[in-house]
RNA sequence: UGGGGCAUGGUGCAACGGCAGCACACCAGCCUUUGGAGCUGUGGAUCUUGGUUCGAAUCCAGGUGCCCCAGCCA
């Protein structure tokens, strides 16, 4: 582990650490409890450290623990895709367990329970039980069952286990108050009725545990130390612990925390899955949504990613966290290893008049100024190049210093160039530039020490390759795309995705699938997993910082 | 009108009774064969009212605001 990663404390490390100080526990083992009923995006990401980091900095253990206690909405396939994105990041485990690898001892401590008189079947319907559970502000009414005698609700649940009874006829409840304040505390259900294949244990079980009933059981069956979740259990820690002390086992500690949340997105897997499903984005890894697989697919690495949940903290305030510290963290990443490459994205012909028809020369360039160990390449340079439309304007702005008629700029690695005229189409528009290069300025220093302030980049037309290129921007248009009511589908970016046709250097026509580049005064890209040698696709992963795009924008 | 939680620059996080700091963003400048990167600098915050104290972001009391909870979801 790095020690960026670790230097900074927060309240749940205090926590651990005193509890290790006060001798509540003398090791620490965290667990992760993903349901496998979709992918991981980058809110889990926050959990996913705080509980790797935690045991690391404590020589303690990381528990992958799928919470799969509810047939009607697990699969097997997330499972794999789960752990293929933990991994991914980064994130270590001692042991894959499951919460169906605990079903036959959490029966036998629920009959326990009634054994105690603390739990009882209900024969109400989930209306009745809901009817009766009272409103914030009025308690709830015992159930007519509540004071059922130990051997029927021994029979009762053994029978609802054995599927006797139909879905939603009967649930296992806790015995504790249904007038309490806290309504998590009104005799919570511990089983329900599923007639529903499971993705582990298949036909054997007939009934089901919930949440509050599983969870902290497994955490305590596994010398679970600190089990740390986000703010909306607070009010189910009273009833985490009532059951580990009815029980008189092994009592982890659970600490909440607020979830990450960060604008101009959503996070909810129900919204994710609209977005999916509604075909308004092309999959689950469609590089715009904020599942880690759409960010691999991005180009986004683990280490940004990882980088940025570290300098986003640990707290129990609710917070929105800027995409922009996000982006930031990308191009830090990048900036040290990306290698650099031209491309040109709008392309625009340049025609040097001077320049001999049918010549060619290899120039050098570095393949990133930040890593001299990563060395130098070739691109070939010749009479026609391609260069940037927005690096040409025929009637400059004000502070515009790149090509205008009579200017002179460099070409990155290349030549001083002027452009001398222009010629265009019959709707005026501009196709062609003309220009004289400078023999004297070769590899793009001038011999006489005159200056030019702008240097641009180019390809050689003849040399080029074509390729897709997939311009990404975020998925909304509003900070907070839940807000109003109009729900976030309606301030849905219709530019998130823009695709053009480009053309590159050599050295970027035939990228791997995740290769990661810097084209040069644009930002950083990554080749596709649908590139292929005759045509290259590339994502943007994020732009590079465009102080000009500031200048322009003031000026209007 | 119940219970739980949270309030510090634009955003996020620190400061644990002793000069309110860091990052991102923003602004200005330097530098530059990327208008990138890097470097330097500026501005800007303790929800409110009282109290305790030599001294309060921090402790106490009241107020205000925001978030979560009434699934046989997690």
């Amino acid at each position: 582990m790095s020690d960026e990663e670790t230097k900074n404390s927060d309240f749940i490390r205090e926590a651990v650490a005193e509890d290790l100080k006060s001798g509540r526990f003398n090791y620490v083992r965290t667990r992760l409890p993903p349901e496998p009923n979709g992918y991981l995006h980058i809110g889990h990401v926050k959990a996913w450290m705080i509980d790797y980091l935690i045991a690391k900095e404590n020589n303690g253990e990381l528990i992958l623990r799928f919470d799969d206690t509810n047939p009607a909405k697990e699969e097997t396939e997330f499972v794999e895709a789960i752990e293929d994105d933990t991994r991914w990041l980064g994130v270590e485990w001692a042991k894959v367990t499951f919460a169906s690898d605990y079903f036959d001892e959490l029966y036998a401590w629920a009959q326990k329970l009634i054994l105690a008189g603390k739990a009882y079947v209900d024969d109400q319907t989930p209306e009745e039980v809901s009817a009766n559970r009272g409103t914030l502000t009025t308690p709830g009414k015992n159930s007519p069952f509540r004071d059922r005698d130990v051997e029927e609700n021994m029979d009762l649940l053994e029978r609802m286990k054995n599927g006797e009874f139909p879905d939603g006829s009967r649930i296992l409840r806790a015995k504790i108050d249904m007038a309490h304040p806290n309504i998590n505390m009104r005799d919570p259900a511990m089983y329900r009725i599923v007639h529903k294949p499971h993705h582990r244990t298949g036909e054997q079980w007939k009934i089901y545990p919930m949440y509050d009933w599983s969870h902290g059981q497994n955490d305590s069956m596994e010398g679970i130390t600190h089990s740390l979740c986000s703010l909306e259990y607070e009010d189910h820690r009273p009833l985490y612990e009532w059951f580990l002390e009815q029980l008189g086992v092994f009592k982890p500690r659970q600490i909440e925390f607020a979830r990450l949340n960060i604008n101009y997105t959503v996070m909810s897997k129900r919204k994710l899955r609209r977005l999916v499903e509604e075909k308004l984005v092309s999959g689950w890894d469609d590089p715009r949504m904020p599942t880690l697989r759409a960010m691999r697919r991005r180009g986004y690495t683990p280490e940004a990613i990882r980088d940025f949940i570290d300098r986003v903290g640990v707290a129990k305030n609710y917070s929105v966290n800027d995409v922009a510290l996000l982006e930031s963290c990308v191009r830090e990443d990048l900036n040290k290893r990306a290698l650099r490459r031209m491309a040109v994205l709008k392309p625009l012909k340049v025609i040097i008049d001077n320049y001999p028809d049918a010549k060619t020369e290899e120039m050098d360039a570095v393949n990133n100024p930040e890593d001299p160990s990563a060395g130098t390449r070739k691109i070939p340079f010749s009479k026609v190049i391609y260069i940037e439309q927005d690096d040409f304007r025929e009637v400059p702005p004000p502070k515009y210093y790149r090509l205008f008629p009579g200017n002179e700029v460099r070409l990155r690695y290349a030549y001083f160039i002027k452009c001398t005229h222009v010629v265009k189409d019959d709707k005026g528009e501009v196709i062609e530039v003309h220009a004289t290069y400078d023999p004297a300025t070769r590899g793009g220093d001038s011999a006489d020490g005159r200056k030019v302030k702008s240097t641009i980049h180019w390809v050689s037309a003849e040399h080029a390759k074509e390729a897709e290129i997939r311009m990404y921007d975020r998925l909304f248009t509003k900070e907070d795309p839940e807000e109003g009511d109009e729900g976030f589908l309606a301030c849905l970016n219709p530019d998130s995705l823009v695709i053009s046709t480009g053309y590159v250097e050599p050295a970027l026509s035939a990228p791997k699938a995740g290769d990661r580049f810097q084209f040069e005064r644009q930002g950083y890209f990554c080749a596709d997993i649908e590139t292929s040698p005759e045509k290259p696709v590339f994502n943007l992963t994020v732009n590079l910082k465009d102080a000009w795009s500031k200048i322009e924008k003031k000026a209007k």
